[in-house]
DNA sequence: GTAATAGTGTCTATCAGACACTATGTC
DNA sequence: GACATAGTGTCTGATAGACACTATTAC
């Protein structure tokens, strides 16, 4: 596709064309959902406001976009490998996809802000750092956060919103994706990944259908011919390793249990 | 949830940690992708753009987002009311879905342009009208639009990725939600609603078992007792009218065919 | 009349889920 | 030894798709 050059004329053009009123001046975010598993149990990266608004609330990693020196999947990238302090090899390793873009009219009382928001899925990293305009970091159990309940974080501007939408999600995506491997080690076990399934769906599966189901899905897993180290935390034989598979989309794809209500 | 008040402070603060060059000025736009069905065939709203940059390119419908005045959502429900010249009534029957943003570096020539980008789905409507800086609208068949054929409408910015997008998702929304509906009159026989399916999955499918699968999804479809003035074109009996169901979801989903292929 | 279509019946391969069972680990 | 777990076998009900068939309509 060919594309004309930038001429100062058409800049200018438009800048005349500009009406200040109409098009007051609004500023760029990238907001992140990194999830992970951490004991079992998944996890969600925050940060506490050091500064107004909402200082002292905990609120989601993310940052001003570099207008017109980085793509929005670059300005995430970044944000988060600022936030989390990975490498960039290790955040090859991180499913990262935009979410939603959300711009409430008031929802940053400062200014107009709009916040295009990303979903990230990450295995078991480090403790996060704090930087910038953030107090501490930390990961924090995803169970209540959203229900409102009284040990919750208060969480700044409408990051309860986005969270709610990522963890929505990623439930679908690890329907009819490979995706839940993202947040295992290189090499797993079925239960492993099935532990995975369970805490994100927040429903026990079947242990020996759900084992059958990963292998005869095409691409989902492929063997490394090794065994575990050790068996069940409570016992029971080794379980077999695998590695992610190439499939990019399951098929057939995990359906999850129940959904016939809540679908009207 | 609490809200704290915008107080002049923040604002100065911010304004005062505001650094012009490492975040330069950034315009805002919403570009929908409205499809419809047209003689059968799949078409898109595009405009022909009156200034530069892009001038005679075609190019989707938006324009500026009201920051601060309107949400995401609502600027998008208005562009598309303006372009399409409907009514409020009218409006109320096309289903309107965010489908993503772009932000490439330099996608706009003039200066950085983020577009949040709309996907539209809408019965057959009456022609659009011009406006603004279009010098032109017009329905325009989707196939061979993305494939770079010599008789293809130059398409403006990255317009082409965003139809591409929007059409991916379209196919992908047809399977599990009861969207193709949104397509056709309230009252539609189910070969109409084959068809649309027919044309947006680009294949054809099996008439007997199609039926039988719509007719027993749950809330999909419902009996107006009613049946079609006329047999299908080319003669065979009348068929049954059938108005939209209370679903939202398709459970089981109408999985397209063949995606063997391509999953990899 | 001819040809195409709407809708139903039927059969088969596949799949999801329930249940049973063995072997192998932890404690 | 007690008990939980990994993994396999088997059965059943639901489903997708192929095919056949009848009735009805346009032309």
């Amino acid at each position: 596709m060919s594309r004309p050059p930038a001429r100062p004329d058409d800049e200018a053009a438009f800048l005349a064309a500009y009406d200040p009123r109409e098009f007051p001046a609004i500023a760029l975010t990238v907001d992140i959902v990194v999830l992970t598993m951490r004991q079992g149990r998944l996890n969600v990266l925050l940060v506490e406001r050091a500064a107004p608004p909402f200082q002292g609330c905990w609120a989601l990693p993310g940052g001003f976009v570099k207008a017109g020196q980085e793509d929005l999947d670059e300005a995430a990238a970044r944000e988060l490998a600022e936030e989390t302090g990975l490498s960039a090899g290790a955040l090859r390793r991180v499913h990262l996809e935009q979410l939603g873009s959300y711009g409430a009219p008031r929802r940053d009382p400062r200014m107009p802000v709009v916040s295009v928001a990303y979903l990230a899925f990450a295995p078991d990293l480090p403790d996060p750092r704090a930087g910038g305009d953030a107090a501490r970091a930390a990961w924090t159990p995803v169970v209540g956060l959203h229900g409102g309940g009284t040990g919750d974080r208060q969480l700044a501007f409408d990051h309860a919103q986005i969270i709610a939408d990522g963890l929505e999600r990623a439930r679908a995506k690890l329907e009819y994706t490979p995706l839940a491997t993202a947040f295992l080690a290189p090499e797993f076990t079925v239960p492993e990944l099935r532990a995975v399934y369970e805490e994100i769906w927040g429903e026990k599966l079947h242990p020996g259908n759900f084992h059958r189901k990963v292998l005869s899905v095409p691409g989902f897993v492929e063997s490394t011919g090794e065994t575990a180290e050790r068996g069940g935390s409570r016992g029971g034989p080794r379980a077999r390793l695998y590695r992610a598979g190439d499939a990019r989309l399951l098929h057939p794809a995990l359906l999850r249990p129940d959904r016939e209500e809540g679908v009207r």
